[in-house]
DNA sequence: CGACTCATTGACGTAGCTCAAGGTATGTGG
DNA sequence: CCACATACCTTGAGCTACGTCAATGAGTCG
């Protein structure tokens, strides 16, 4: 029974092999390089080696809304045939310097096709994304934005990462974009859980110092099942 | 290129032969019957004959968010093995008399796994979903309710239906549910866009009268690429 | 005809947005 | 190591879109 996850990793790992056994070429993108940028035709598709890239939606008022975060081990950003409008106002980021497998979109295509296990992983994969918008289109959207960023940390500081375990690396500007609130308005309620001594703010980075008392203001569908009772 | 859709209809009718074939029993849900009830484990996949179906999100806080509308020829609700906790709170319900093919979760994932078609129509209706959601949480969350509502109605009004060219059968309760607002304050954009002379309101439904004046007013992600010069 | 559901409109409160000014870590070049 | 620039964070004041509450009207059905 899952909760919904932001930051993707490692559902392809174990394909590797056979990633690196298919016609591919190797590229690497520096930090803030795109790796798809807006209005550009869906040409390749990329298996991530290292490093990490943020999704997001370009709005024609200015506005972005962080979508998710993808870092090694996962498959950008898919392979339906269909092409959709939205998708020309996506675009793909590097957060860090990355090492990638990129591999042609129709013989991605025929990957997928004819690898079983690809096929599996890939449908999973899909649904978690749906999952994902439904949580942010039919929950969050009912919340304030204090509960909406509750909710967030405590996804966040639910991923398993590396470093300091209730490090939760996003600026006060990526929490907004996520949530598509106000920035002043996200940093308003970060400074209402600073004073109730449940984060501390830092930055470039949030620490959750009482994950207790961050769970308790969550909403239902947010929390683990195990921590509802 | 496509626009996002709300109602689906007749993206599996292809396979209906291939569906009779295969175990199953035929059922019959009344006008408001749930197909899928809160908090039930999901045990069957339906194809839909007949009939129409909603499909909504509840919220703790009791508001419920319309997400989609299937009628005949679709398949519902999916069939990925990751079992996701939102998923309880969604809830599918008849519109209508309807009558389906049920089959096994099991049984169909089988079917699903064997049948090429069966699976690449399943995965290019997944990918439309997101496509549904990513507009809706990514785009029209940024829009005031106003142009909410032109998007919606413009993109009703293209949807292909049986019935009066122009009309949009949807309560104003319906509508609020849909774009997440007030109905009080759906009804107050509704007011304005029939002082306009762009609709005119009807008991549980819409008359669009000026599509031209109500396309002019939407967002440029909303408008099919053609209408977008 | 009465009961019910859906639509309309007004008055009022508030969450969150905009604008604006100032504070505090981090990085860079002299 | 210090001066300065830059990016990020903090806080205040005022405005507005939207939500809430409430009353009334207008089709539809048994």
């Amino acid at each position: 029974m899952l909760i919904p996850r932001y930051c993707f990793s490692g559902d392809f790992a174990e394909l590797y092999g056979f990633f690196l056994s298919r016609p591919h070429i190797k590229k690497r993108f520096r930090k803030n390089e795109y790796l798809w940028a807006a209005g550009e035709p869906l040409t390749h598709v990329y298996y991530i080696e290292s490093g990490i890239a943020q999704t997001l939606a370009e709005h024609e008022d200015g506005n972005q809304k962080i979508l998710s975060f993808h870092s090694a081990g996962t498959v950008f950003p898919g392979c339906h045939r269909t092409e959709f409008k939205i998708e020309l106002s996506i675009v793909s980021k590097a957060l860090s310097d990355m090492e990638v497998l990129s591999f042609r979109k129709e013989e991605f295509y025929t990957m997928f096709r004819s690898n079983e296990r690809l096929n599996a992983l890939m449908f999973e994969w899909y649904a978690m994304y749906i999952n994902l918008l439904l949580y942010e289109s039919a929950h969050q959207e009912y919340n304030h934005s204090f509960i909406k960023l509750c909710n967030l940390l405590y996804l966040f500081s639910q991923t398993p990462s590396e470093g300091t375990p209730g490090r939760i690396d996003l600026t006060q500007e990526n929490i907004a974009d996520i949530l598509t609130v106000n920035r002043v308005n996200a940093a308003r309620c970060l400074s209402r859980l600073r004073e109730e001594g449940i984060i501390k703010s830092h930055r470039k980075w949030v620490e959750v110092i009482n994950p207790q008392a961050l769970a308790a203001y969550c909403s239902r569908e947010t929390l683990k099942p195990e921590n509802t009772l």
